[in-house]
DNA sequence: GCTGCGATTTTCT
DNA sequence: GAAAATCGCAGCT
């Protein structure tokens, strides 16, 4: 499987498969542990009402980088991936810092390393991403080895703090994965 | 360790 | 004007 033609796929397709691949940016180094998908017809997407300034880059090629900003402070990365024609984004939510860890702590603070990003704004924060990164292809993503991946225990589940969308089980993760978000799991209803 | 709540700004209706 | 793809901290068990 190659990179490219994944992402031509429906990112509820090719969210699974990014767990445990490594993205580098900006100095830091990433495995990815948890993952959300965002496809055109789901309306827990950014892109669902149409294009708007703030989601034009769902829209265009795959493999850019969609962030937002939310909450008033904080930052999100998404992987754009799509069909042609079809707005969609993964959420990156959780990794592992397996490189640049030094430059990591600095930019997130005294914090335990498996916190370091777990949680999408704390990924984005740990790999130095900010609105000004929006759209950019500036980054290295490998996808782990067949037998690795493999030998990944996959988890699904629902996504996590959307008002919207009847709860699609488009959330990945690693099984057990210690750096793994885990929110608010008991508050959902 | 787990649960609940407030912060803060961009974007869209 | 309201909601949002969240996080950090306070307070309790």
């Amino acid at each position: 499987m190659v990179l490219a033609d994944l992402l031509d796929q429906r990112p509820e397709v090719t969210a699974p498969r990014l767990l445990g691949a490594t993205l580098s940016f900006d100095g830091v180094k990433v495995r990815l542990t948890e993952v959300e998908a965002y496809a055109a017809d789901d309306p827990g997407s950014h892109a669902f009402r149409g294009e708007t300034n703030r989601n034009r880059v769902m829209f265009g090629p795959p493999g850019r980088l969609y962030v937002y900003f939310t909450y008033g402070m904080h930052h999100c990365a998404n992987l754009v991936c799509h069909p042609e024609g079809e707005p969609g984004a993964i959420l990156l939510r959780a990794g592992e810092v397996v490189d640049g860890i030094e430059v990591a702590r600095q930019r997130r603070g005294p914090v335990r390393d498996v916190d370091l990003a777990r949680g999408p704004a704390r990924l984005a924060s740990a790999l130095g991403i900010d609105l000004t990164m929006n759209g950019t292809a500036d980054f290295e993503l490998d996808l782990a080895p067949a037998e690795t991946w493999a030998g990944i225990e996959v988890a699904t589940g629902p996504r996590v703090g959307l008002r919207l969308a009847p709860e699609r089980p488009w959330r990945f993760w690693v099984s057990g994965d210690p750096t793994v978000s885990r929110y608010r799991p008991a508050k959902a209803l």
